[in-house]
DNA sequence: AGTATCCCCTGAGCGC
DNA sequence: TGCGCTCAGGGGATAC
């Protein structure tokens, strides 16, 4: 489950169902889940097994399971969601699920940690944890910005670097280094409530603007966290297999032909990336060039 | 160096 | 029924 307020809900209820649990066994049934993990399947599950989960944490769509050991430096298992990924808690001897990709057992022979992912876009690594800017993550994620659920994260930063883009105004929102945790269902979002088109150029936005949109795009992820996030179908679950509701307050993505909430004219699609953006075209201008 | 395109996958839904 | 096409909450690797 991809965006920011989804892949909380999963970090959420990892927190409160291992934290504090110490693995007893991985088990790797397909190879692409640990793709990114270089050294290879048994490097994974053996550097996992006897660690104790000391907390869930998370940047942007990452997130993370930091592993304490008595004698070893922490380390952090990584774990990425891609397209369809899902982390369920599910009772030991449950049926395993069509797609059912690495498990963890307990020492405490309690409910295991499934990942499940029809797409195999998501997956994960061990990683070392390191210091980034006065932050603790693990170094393949060095590279991605704070999220704007991040206590430390900063506005005028994240305004300053959106301004320095010369590019389109979605894709910079798209840039998990820029910002992180804004994904194609939020972008859209926020560029709807902050009234601006998606092809429109970063390069002279005005201060208020850029500062607008990014405001709009935390208050739609905050706004969707606390409805347990989006879901079109059961893909997008929390770790009890439950949906959320955000879906409902929805004011374009997915909405085309449907008349937008503030002045009725229908939302528009166009192609973008392989996907595609939702607009309202008497809202959102396109910017003549 | 910064930006844009191409892929990695599986499955659902649609028109023919 | 089945085929072929489009589409899907992402991002790394490569190409410009």
């Amino acid at each position: 489950m991809p965006e920011l307020p989804e892949v909380e809900v999963v970090r959420a209820g990892l927190d409160g169902h291992v934290t504090g649990r110490t693995i007893a066994a991985v088990a790797v049934l397909h190879p692409r889940a640990i793709r990114r993990h270089l050294l290879g399947p048994a490097d994974f599950t053996g550097r996992l097994a006897g660690r104790t989960i000391a907390a869930a944490q998370r940047r942007g769509k990452y997130l993370w399971l930091e592993l304490s050991d008595e004698t070893n430096p922490d380390i952090a298992l990584l774990a990425h969601l891609g397209m369809s990924g899902q982390l369920l808690v599910q009772p030991v001897g449950a049926p395993d699920e069509k797609h059912l990709r690495v498990r963890f057992d307990f020492t405490d022979g309690g409910p295991e940690l499934r990942f499940v992912d029809q797409r195999t876009f998501g997956g994960f690594l061990v990683d070392d944890l390191v210091t980034v800017d006065g932050a603790r993550l693990p170094s393949a994620i060095a590279h991605i910005g704070r999220d704007p659920m991040d206590p430390d994260f900063s506005v005028r930063a994240a305004v300053a670097a959106l301004r320095r883009k010369k590019t389109e105004l979605k894709r910079a929102l798209l840039d998990q280094t820029l910002v992180s945790g804004i994904g194609n269902i939020y972008a859209d979002e926020a560029l709807w409530r902050s009234k601006l088109h998606w092809t429109r150029p970063t390069e002279g936005i005005s201060l208020a603007k850029a500062t607008e949109v990014l405001a709009a795009a935390t208050d739609v992820m905050r706004e969707a966290l606390g409805q347990g996030g989006t879901s079109f179908d059961a893909l997008y679950v929390n770790v009890n297999g439950q949906s959320g509701y955000f879906d409902r307050s929805l004011a374009v993505y997915g909405q085309e032909g449907l008349p937008c909430g503030r002045c009725g004219t229908a939302i528009r699609r166009e192609p973008f990336m392989n996907r595609s953006s939702y607009f309202c075209p008497r809202c959102q201008r396109r910017s003549r060039s």
